[in-house]
RNA sequence: GCCCCCAUCGUCUAGUGGCCUAGGACGCUGGCCUCUCACGCCGGAAACAGGGGUUCGAGUCCCCUUGGGGGCGCCA
């Protein structure tokens, strides 16, 4: 017997732009939205908006012991940072236990599963024994054709799929391609615990049957679990949906990306300071790739998205190609947008709200600032001396600028300041420049702008000296210089 | 162990038998720009895992080896 789970009987019927694309996204509550399970999300929210379907979400909860509703909002909150909005509410697959075991129920009706009645200790054994003599485990299905009248009292029963033993099945896989397994390799998996609760592999199917999903999009850890829910789809004579297992992602080391890897919550990347656009930049080209494109705006990832442009090897997280991309994307991003996103690990750190005032000054020197950072963190930091309180603390560099030179400069300057009447960056820069030139001999425009940053930023790094004094306005750089003058 | 998947610069990748003296990006690196730091610009080093086939012709197709990954739960 073959079993063969066809692409779709009917999308030779009705193409891709008529019917309605459902995909979904499945995560199981047991910890944080992790990097692989936000790229799956990704594909599949691109997938679907890029045919104008559903794209939904079922959080995987029927291990309650495992599930945690802090779990479930991290997914929740992580997607929502990621802008991976869902359509409709979330299920909880919980919620849906009686029709799971109403079609456990179905399925025994037909004859298409059966009660097992093997208890978890002559499971162990058997296991323990196969791997001792060096075989594979399986299930040998002792129960499949037993009469249920010989079940040993006080044994609660599971209930297994009656799987097919003999031919192969075979999927047709959107990025794996035709992939097939011979069904002895499969035994009769258990669709129902011993105390009547489904198990993931039954659920799944029922609830993308239920939630008519046309498209499944995972990792390709589930790969060898489509077979076996491919049996369930057939045993129930359902549509079976499109596959496409695509590939995990790696750690920096190339070993597998887990929990204690060095696999991060999406939380954890937005607190490094990362935009979303950014990370979806990213993840999207993690595994995808659209000829030699490499900045790809989200409008236009839903417009070229497609499983058949889905690499089939894994990809290695790699953290320097994401900073990259990020301060390509915080240097494009909107002004107010960005002090915005600073505005709270500002406040934080200068343990103070920003006023109004300091707000529009720090979105009129953000174009200044955005220039040289690669993520917010680092965006907030620089930021911080346009509204720190004189007089400013300088950094150890900073002080080194601040010498008897420095401090010169800086005195002389102070007094021809004050009498310059337009107090415009190109006409500050303009004087400064003449000041040097005026020297004898002349003076380098380093040697005038260093000391002046010191005293204006506290430090040797800021955005264009004549930008900076112009936005901080006549008055306050008259008495940052100031400060730096009394304080040497 | 068994089953399945994968394999192009250090990394992400383009490449669908001739357009490949293998392209792009990150990183690295030489230079330019320059008031600092960045950005930007110009240049450089850097890859088809190995071996067999098929073909007039292979990075592209097939097989084997090697290497990586995944799965083999009353977890999901």
């Amino acid at each position: 017997m073959v079993v063969v789970c066809p692409r779709s009987a009917y999308l030779f019927l009705q193409n891709l732009d008529t019917m309605t694309v459902v995909t979904r996204f499945a995560p199981s509550p047991t910890g944080f939205l992790h990097i692989g399970g936000a790229r799956t999300a990704l594909f599949n929210w691109l997938f679907a908006r890029h045919h104008g379907g559903k794209f939904l979400l079922r959080i995987e909860d029927t291990d309650r012991a495992r599930s945690t509703d802090d779990a479930v909002d991290a997914i929740y909150d992580g997607l929502k940072w990621l802008g991976l909005n869902w359509d409709e509410d979330a299920i909880s697959q919980f919620s849906r236990v009686e029709r799971h075991r109403e079609v456990v129920e179905t399925l025994l009706a037909q004859g298409n599963a059966y009660r097992c009645y093997c208890t978890r200790e002559e499971l162990a054994q058997m296991r323990e024994q196969a791997q001792a003599e060096g075989r594979k485990w399986q299930y040998d299905g002792r129960w499949r054709d037993r009469d249920p009248s010989e079940a040993p009292p006080g044994v609660d029963p599971v209930v297994r799929l009656k799987a097919p033993r003999d031919g192969e099945t075979v999927i047709f896989d959107h990025v794996q391609g035709e992939v097939r397994v011979a069904n002895d390799q499969l035994d009769d998996m258990v669709l129902m615990r011993d105390d009547g609760t489904p198990t993931y592999m039954l659920a799944v199917v029922v609830d993308d049957h239920d939630m008519d999903i046309t498209h499944i999009i995972r990792g390709d850890d589930h790969l060898t679990n489509a077979f076996r829910q491919a049996q369930i789809f057939l045993a129930m004579g359902w549509h079976i949906p499109e596959f496409a297992h695509i590939p995990l992602i790696h750690g920096p080391d190339g070993a597998k990306m887990s929990k204690r890897h060095g696999a991060l919550g999406v939380d954890a990347y937005r607190d490094q300071g990362f935009l979303p656009e950014a990370m979806r930049n990213y993840l999207l080209r993690l595994g995808w790739a659209y000829g030699d494109e490499e900045v790809i705006s989200t409008e236009q990832a839903i417009e070229w998205f497609s499983l058949e442009n889905i690499g089939r090897s894994a990809a290695r997280f790699d953290f320097a190609k994401l900073t990259h991309l990020n301060g390509l994307y915080i240097r494009s991003a909107d002004d107010a947008y960005l002090v915005e996103t600073i505005r709270p690990l500002m406040e934080k750190s200068r343990n103070e709200a920003l006023n109004e005032g300091q707000i529009a000054l720090l979105v009129r020197a953000m174009s200044g600032l955005k220039e040289r950072a690669k993520d917010i963190q680092e965006l907030a930091d620089s930021a911080m001396f346009f509204v720190s309180p004189r007089p400013l603390s300088y950094t150890e560099k900073a002080m080194n600028l601040l010498d008897e030179d420095g401090l010169t400069h800086l005195r002389r300057l102070r007094d021809e300041f004050s009498a310059l009447g337009d107090w415009k960056s190109d006409r500050i820069e303009t004087h400064i420049r003449e000041y040097a030139d005026a020297g004898d001999p002349p003076i380098k425009l380093g040697k005038v702008a260093q000391p002046l940053r010191a005293a204006l930023s506290g430090s040797t790094v800021s955005p264009p000296i004549f930008e900076v004094m112009a936005l901080l306005g006549k008055e306050e750089t008259l008495g940052r210089m100031d400060d730096a003058l009394g304080t040497h």
